[in-house]
DNA sequence: AAGTGAACCTGAAGGC
DNA sequence: TGCCTTCAGGTTCACT
């Protein structure tokens, strides 16, 4: 499911529910996801409150009122939702009724919100690609996991510039180089196909060729990242893109899925307005990129 | 260093 | 209906 407008997505869904509020029971109905859950990992959460919940790229984080921190990631198929404790139906939620989907509720946590409300946060996730894990609340930004990572792609900082240096020198495609956490962190299969559509590039074009050759940036690389910028920020609006597993946590569908140019869409005509090319498919790193060799150089 | 392919795991969709 | 193959929003590791 997500790259980093379906996080946030989330993020926001659970945040009122969830800051605030005391952890008064977790289930965890399995003992790992990609990883083993941390040891004594119900007992470490159970009553305690949550402080704050953050987004670093596509990681979910909770800081909590003592103890370690929560880091969450959510895979390829991951997702939250809540329930109230009465049992009483959420509205938008159908498909996890089914039982089978309830197989997959691998994490629950029963907690009482800031206004003494009695409410489920469920993680499901068929896959198994998402974790938990702890980290030192002090230094969450130097968990093995965050250390790494690039830049956030949503704030002002990112400029044409800051991609030209970035990518200077670089002879991987652009779509290797904006897919590399280590650079630009949040970015995933679909919004690298859909940034590049919107600003016209192709994702074979060697990463390093948006340096400008005077050392400043490119006006090329401007473009992109005002498309990476636009595209990140509609999709969040949207509330991410459902394609088979994203929801929101009251159970309904993101939208953005309707807005794209050329994702999953091969062998349509290019949505550029006059441009009248056909969306391709190819694949690089073993991912696939949809693109219009029309309009995309 | 940079690129490729496989692995992790399950479910959905399409072809026959 | 069933069986088979392919593919999926991510990340990491082993190998050229």
């Amino acid at each position: 499911m997500p790259e980093l407008p379906e996080v946030e997505t989330v993020r926001r869904g659970l945040q009122p529910v969830l800051e605030g509020a005391r952890i008064v029971r977790v289930e965890a109905r399995r003992p790992n996801l990609r990883f083993p859950l941390p040891d004594r990992f119900a007992e470490q959460l159970e009553g305690r409150r949550v402080a704050s919940l953050g987004r670093r790229a596509k990681y979910l984080t909770a800081h909590l009122d003592a103890g370690p921190a929560l880091i969450c990631h959510l895979g390829m198929s991951g997702s939250f939702r809540i329930e109230h404790a009465d049992g009483a139906a959420t509205p938008g939620i159908f498909r996890h009724e089914r039982s089978k989907d309830a197989v997959h509720d691998h994490v629950v946590l029963h907690v009482e919100t800031a206004a003494g409300e009695l409410k489920r946060v469920v993680y499901n996730d068929p896959r198994r690609f998402g974790f938990m894990l702890f980290a030192e609340p002090d230094r969450l930004s130097e968990h093995p996991l965050l250390a790494g990572l690039g830049i956030e792609p949503t704030g002002n900082a990112l400029d044409g510039d800051l991609i030209a240096g970035l990518f200077r020198g670089r002879a991987a495609p652009l779509k290797s180089a904006l897919m590399d956490q280590r650079l630009i962190a949040g970015l995933g299969n679909i919004y690298v196909c859909e940034a590049l559509w919107r600003a016209g590039l192709s994702p074979r074009r060697a990463a390093g060729s948006l340096a400008g050759a005077t050392g400043r940036s490119s006006v090329r690389a401007g473009r992109l990242a005002q498309a990476i910028r636009d595209v990140l920020g509609a999709a969040i609006e949207a509330g991410g893109s459902s394609l088979r597993d994203h929801r929101l946590t009251d159970g309904t569908l993101g939208y953005f899925q309707h807005s794209f140019g050329v994702y999953d869409r091969e062998g349509e005509t290019c949505p550029r307005q006059g441009c009248g090319g056909t969306i391709k498919r190819i694949v690089q790193n073993g991912r696939s990129t949809f693109y219009c060799p029309a309009c995309q150089r």
